[in-house]
Parts: C-alpha cells; structure tokens; sequence
DNA sequence: TTGTACGCGTTATCAT
DNA sequence: ATGATAACGCGTACAA
C-alpha cells in the first residue's frame, strides 16, 4: 500500500513541491497547466494531504470547533445542526468535538486548539465554573451556549455568553401551572451539583412558589438519579415511579427538560393516570420531540434557531475583531400545548 | 500568552528534549526524580504537548474512528454510548467524527487515519456501495455496523458487517401486521437510493406482502421528503398528512424507522384516528423513546448493545490479528406493544 | 512562475 | 539514565 507524500506527487510531475503546494491550496501564482497536470496526478495516486503535517505549519485555519457534553441530549442536537449550516455559509470548516461525562471542558479545549490551529470554540452544555485563570489560557475567542450559570467572578469580557435565564424562565413555566390553580406542583430535577442548569430551574421553581405564596414542599422535590444520565426518559420514568408510589398527592408535574417529561408521562400512563385530566405535565427546553408526542407537552420553549445562529454569528464577529464579548440572554417562549389543563381538584385537594 | 513547547519544558528543567518526551509518555528508563521534577514545571507552566506534532511522528495510536452519517439519528446515540465504553476498557480512545449529508464516507475515513494514527474504524451509517479499490485505500481493518446492505460483488474478507437483515426483519414486521388481519397496510419509507436501508425495509415489506397473496398498493407506499432528514419526526409527521388528505384507506401504519412512525402518531391524532382502535402502528429499530410514548411503539428493535460490543470486540481482535474479517447477522427483536391491535374493520375494508 | 531550504513540535534511534 | 539528532509531511520565505 503506496502512500503518496507531496514529495512524491512533485517527483512525479517533475516539479517542487511548494508548486505542488500552492496547486492543492489554490493560490494564484501558477500556471494553469502545471496545476491542472500536478490535480490529475493526485486524483490518479490518490494521494491525500496529511492534516497533522499542515495543521502543524498552518497558523490559522479557517475552522472553528463545538464542544458538547453529553451528545445524548436531543435539545442539542438541533443547536448543532444549525451551527453546521452557518459554518458552511461562511465557508468554515467545523470540529465537533464530543466531551465525556468526567472530563473537564476547558482542558478538551486546550488540546483542540494546539492540534488543530482553530480561531474560536462554541460550549454546548456542560457547568461553566471554571477558573479565570483556566479560561485565559484559551487564546482564541470562546462563546458558551445554553449557559445558564455565569459564575459571576469571572470578568465579563473573557467570553460570550448565550442562553436564556434559565431560573426565571423556570418560574413562568411554574407561574403558569398555578394560574391554572395547581397548587401541589412536583418537580422532576436533575443535577444535583452546584451552578447546574438543573439547579437554577429547580431555584426558579422555589421563586415562584414563594410568590405565589404557596408552601414549598420538599417531598415534592424529586432529584433524578445521579447515576443514570441526566435528562433522559428512562430517568423521568423512574424517578415519577418513585414520586407515585411515596404517595404524595399532587396535580402537576413539572420536569426540568422534555426528555424526563416524556418519561415522566408514561410512568403515569402506566399508574392509570389520564395527562391533563388527571395530572397536568410541563416539560422545558422546546425539543422537536415534545410537538409531536400525544398529549403534546406543554414547554418552556428556548429559541434554539435563533440563539445557534446569534452563537455562531458573535463568534465570527469576534474573531473578525468587529465585536466585544456579549452576554446575550435570550426570552424562552411558553408553548402551550395539550398536556396541561386546569386542576380539576382546585379547591378540594388544595391546602 | 505563552504557549511552551517541549523544548522550553526541557530547558526550564535543564534536561534534554527527549528526557521530557520520556516523561511524557510514561517510558521506563528514567529516573523517578526527574520525571517528578518535569512533571511539576509541565503542570507549572501548563505545557500541553500537541497532538498534530505527535500524530505527525508516532506510527500507531491506540485509537479508533467512529464515522457516524446522521448524528441525528437516535438510533446511533445508543450505539455510540456502549462502544464508547468499550473502548475506556480496552483503553483505547476513540475518535468520533460526523460525516455531513453529502460527504463521502470512505474519503472522511482516509483522512481521519492520515491525520491520526488510529488503528481501526467503526462505520455508522451511511451507503455502503463503495468501490473495491477505494476500500482497499483504507489500510486499517474497518467494520460497517448496523449496514443492511452488503454490496455481492467486494470481496468478504476486505472489512467485517455487522447488524441486522433489515429485507428479512421487515417482512417479519409485515408478517405481524398480517396476522392481525391488516390488508390495506401502508409504508413510510425514507431515502430513495438504491442500496439504502430504507429500501431494504421496503423490499421486506414487498416480500411479505406477496408472500401472504396480497396485492401491492403503491398508492400506499409513501416516499418521505428527501428533502428533509431522513428518519425524522417532522417527516414521518408531513408523509401521513399527505398520505391521509390522499385518502387511501388503510389500516396500519409501518413507518421504517421510529422516528417516522412517532411523526405519524401525530398526524393520526391530529386527524382524529386513535391507536391502535383505528390505525395500528408500527416501527422499526427500538430506540429508547419507543418505549416512553404513548401508546408504546410496537417496533423491530435492533440488539443495539450486543451490535455495539460485538463491532468493537471484533474491531479489536482484527487489529490484534486475533481474527478474520466477518460477516455477522443479528437477530431483531419483535416488541409488540400499544401501538398495534387486530384489524377492527377485517372483513369490512378488505378487498 | 517555479524551486530550495528551513522550521513547525514531537518521537525514535543511536550514542554516551 | 540521558542527550543530540534525524525524521514525520507540509507550508512558505526567499532566491532564481
């Protein structure tokens, strides 16, 4: 098995091998003929650039990376698709880079941008708690995206920041199922951990109730398991199970993401009991999934398109240098749908 | 921003180049204090060695490739979960790279073992009618999973194939319906390409219905929009509209992936048609969420993690030179659930 | 327009 | 146990 160099592709066409280069490269100053002549030899040797030899004397590729953690959650997996389109129209190459559940976001970064020259980096999900000095020893320009949690010590011109206010829309969301005279509104949270996007909704949820001027009931505080991946169905299901069979009553059921409220539905089909008639179900985040499950759930709805195309757009402005770090907070919309109804018990089961 | 390199680390620590590499790489011949002593000022100067200088030298990485084609897809997420997991305990890392739409998946993977030195190659997805000679570029042992079609003319012992008959298993769907008393069933099929598994699963069906003295209706095979993702649920969910404002009568649904037929259950819904009193609903390929929505999914569930262990197992001892290539066929599974009943209308609607 | 020669950061080989 | 040095494959300044 011959594996051509673009030394070998110059030998062969009896020419050097900056010429050969600047055929692949597509610069200006050739000739024509020998670029076409140099092309047809490489299509017939099949021989392929090697990247890590070019990304090593490349200062600058035109290329930007994405980082995800936890490739699992459908919610991103929408983020991505629009990032790549925009990337595409920009004529940007794009690294999508998977991070696993124990490793440190910042770190995968470092390595990335030292292997492949890149000019900026997208965070897809992950906690944003990382030290300043951590943060500085990336040198190209960062956007977190869906970061719920701006540690607040860090200087704001560091990196951008996109997402929505997680606590508060959190507390629409509750505000929403008490207008409609829920009062025993559970909760299905995940991540336990400090400046989570479980967290801040579940804080969310706790603002409104105490605005409401409604008891807060930890034994309507559900924590997923920890063991298990967050927002998935299968921890909604087990963990609504649980809730259930504690015995504790309640009329809603809000879950912090739509995977765990797709869970959660069946777990309560299961019990026998009708969604919205019986039990009242919201969900967050505004996956495709969530529009066409039966009932279709009731969501906090983020702006997915709308914040993938600002997130990618900030960054190229920013390696342009034609812009500053922002911090951009994005409305999440209130999609109301079939799984939520008024509480049938209002006045009977409320305290 | 000072970005040190394995040179600097080395004169800081006034040793050699290949001392600090030494260190680096966990190599037995050197002495415990001086490997301590470079490995403090490397965490003291946060040094990070780069990957593209290393990937340049280094013949043989303990790595693989996982080139996925539709990372959407939810099918994969499953898949890439346990071979992720199976490469942490044979402690190899794996690289995972996601194939567009209209790349070509073979020159991806000629890329990727340029530019990192990977030892080997999983296939998710994605057409597998490559040429003879293009495959036999790859020097690396590969194995397409999940990969319904095996071109008859590549010689066997080029790569392994893993997954499932998905010709055979689909009729065995169509079997089911039939025994059910469907007649009238109609079929959501995505990707119109020859060789795709889409029209495997359409051949399937072809193949039971003949089998059972049924004529084929084409008005009831309904195309999804290539436009859009295959296997989506907003296509699934645009196919039945059309299929119902056609209104061809019919009894079931076959949808040939879940994503399609959890699409469908929408658009029946929204039409008034319960499941499965009035239309019986099918799936294919068991992915997670079958089992969470409401009415659960009858489908054909692939032995995603037995597929998953198997590929990367067999990956592997391919590599050691432990084994040949081969050609595995697995077993679907039928899951009956919610979604499918008898035909209520036997007898009345059959022709 | 084209070719030569150097350097990118690392690992491996060979002395020492 | 350690250090000098030659590759790895490519891009590019510079010379021609």
């Amino acid at each position: 098995m011959f594996e051509p160099t673009i030394k070998d592709i110059a030998r062969i066409c009896g020419v050097g091998v900056s010429t050969v280069s600047r055929a692949i490269n597509n610069h200006p100053d050739i000739n024509p003929e020998t670029k076409e002549k140099i092309l047809n030899t490489i299509k017939e040797y099949g021989y392929i650039p090697n990247n890590s030899a070019r990304n090593l004397k490349r200062s600058d590729a035109k290329a930007i990376a994405v980082l995800v953690k936890g490739i699992t959650n459908p919610f991103f997996t929408g983020m991505i698709k629009v990032i790549e389109q925009e990337c595409k129209r920009k004529h940007y190459s794009m690294e999508l880079t998977h991070i696993e559940a124990g490793e440190d976001e910042v770190d995968v970064a470092q390595k990335v941008v030292k292997e492949k020259r890149l000019r900026g980096i997208i965070f897809l999900g992950g906690l944003f708690s990382h030290s300043e000095a951590k943060l500085k020893k990336l040198n190209v320009p960062f956007v977190f995206s869906t970061a719920g949690s701006i540690p607040e010590n860090i200087s704001k011109n560091l990196y951008s920041n996109i997402g929505v206010d997680d606590r508060r829309e959190s507390a629409r969301m509750v505000d929403y199922l008490i207008s409609l005279k829920h009062k025993r509104i559970a909760i299905l949270v995940a991540e336990a951990q400090e400046e989570s996007i479980g967290q801040l909704r579940l804080e969310g949820y706790r603002d409104s109730l105490r605005a409401h001027g409604i008891a807060i009931d930890e034994k309507l505080i559900c924590q997923t398991d920890d063991r298990l991946s967050h927002f998935s169905m299968e921890n909604g299901y087990l963990t609504t199970k649980k809730l259930l069979e504690s015995g504790e009553k309640f009329t809603a059921l809000y879950a912090v993401a739509d995977a765990l409220a797709i869970g959660a539905s069946r777990a309560l089909h299961e019990a026998g009991l009708r969604v919205p008639q019986d039990i009242s179900l919201a969900g967050y985040d505004g996956i495709e999934m969530a529009n066409y499950i039966v009932p279709s759930l009731t969501t906090m709805r983020q702006p997915v398109e709308d914040m993938a195309k600002d997130t990618t757009k900030l960054l190229f402005d920013i390696i342009a240098g034609k812009k500053e770090h922002q911090h951009i907070t994005y409305q999440a919309e209130l999609l109301i749908k079939e799984s939520t109804d008024v509480c049938r018990e209002c006045g009977i089961d409320g305290d």
